[in-house]
DNA sequence: TTGGACACTTACCAAAAGGTGCATACTTGT
DNA sequence: ACAAGTATGCACCTTTTGGTAAGTGTCCAA
């Protein structure tokens, strides 16, 4: 199939052909990058997860205080998700004043290595991507276009 | 600095301490990470990496079929920013009816690479991470937790 | 006694992302 | 002549996501 590609117009049938390449596994998920992808999508997710696998358990403020641009309510969500997603473990010693920290599970942990390659590429071509992004901010932003 | 944890809870100063441990090398981006998924985010990007990754230089109604539930409106868009990004090439063989297809460049292909890892984290760990999203729909959405 | 730190919670709102449906211009098959 | 297929564009709308500002209860330090 990635063989030949001498078929220019796709005959009105194939149409069945191509479908159901990237063939659901399981419920919900289209493949493996599908399902990781739901998981560490949030804005902060993968900078939480990074932060705490480098520095091991982390207090809340600490981690407030480390994202910088984050607010309490997304990054107590963000945190909740992942929890709920067995990435994180929440750690509450029940002190007063509150006392909480965070640290990966071992899945957590298997994700985080997952991750340090896109880290890798990110920071490689980091140069790249923020050329491009800085020209696309101009055009993206809504009703600023060069054409008027 | 991720040695000692003995401190319990922060002095009223130490804010400072570990603010910017995630410092930004280039204008926008906290890390290679926060780079990479500014790249990759979208419904279905990866997806359509993943893709031509596999099949090569692939039509836009392949592509359109494959994905499935994805809508023209939003397929053409992701397909736009790759393109922008620099990840995907537009072919136009301006021939009519048109005919179409993307292939990753050299710095997509770098990404696939980076990705497999990831995809292949998601795999192995698809049924738990199945499992969770599961029970999360129920209470995840809108007005209908088991409190009431 | 006021104020700040701790880890959150809630109500409300804005922006971003995604989806629907119709339109284009041209060709091929029926 | 008409439907279907080609790769898009556009207007409009809903859903999702993120952000702001305020409040909770308990403690300690000034």
């Amino acid at each position: 199939m990635s063989t030949d590609r001498s078929d220019l117009i796709s005959t009105p049938a194939q149409a069945q052909a191509d479908v159901q390449r990237c063939t659901p596994n399981l419920p919900g998920f289209t493949c493996g990058l599908d399902a990781t992808l739901r998981v560490v999508s949030g804005k902060w997710k993968p900078l939480i997860l990074y932060f705490v696998a480098q520095d091991g358990p982390t207090r809340y403020g600490e981690l407030r205080r480390a994202i910088r641009d984050v607010s309490d309510k997304v990054l107590i969500q963000q945190l909740k998700e992942l929890e709920a997603d067995g990435l994180v473990k929440r750690t509450d010693y029940k002190e007063v004043p509150p006392r909480v920290d965070y640290s990966l599970t071992p899945l957590g942990q298997s994700l985080a290595e997952a991750l340090v390659p896109l880290c890798t590429w990110g920071t490689e071509h980091m140069a790249e991507v923020s050329r491009v992004f800085a020209e696309r901010a101009t055009w993206t932003r809504p009703g600023r276009q060069p054409t008027g």
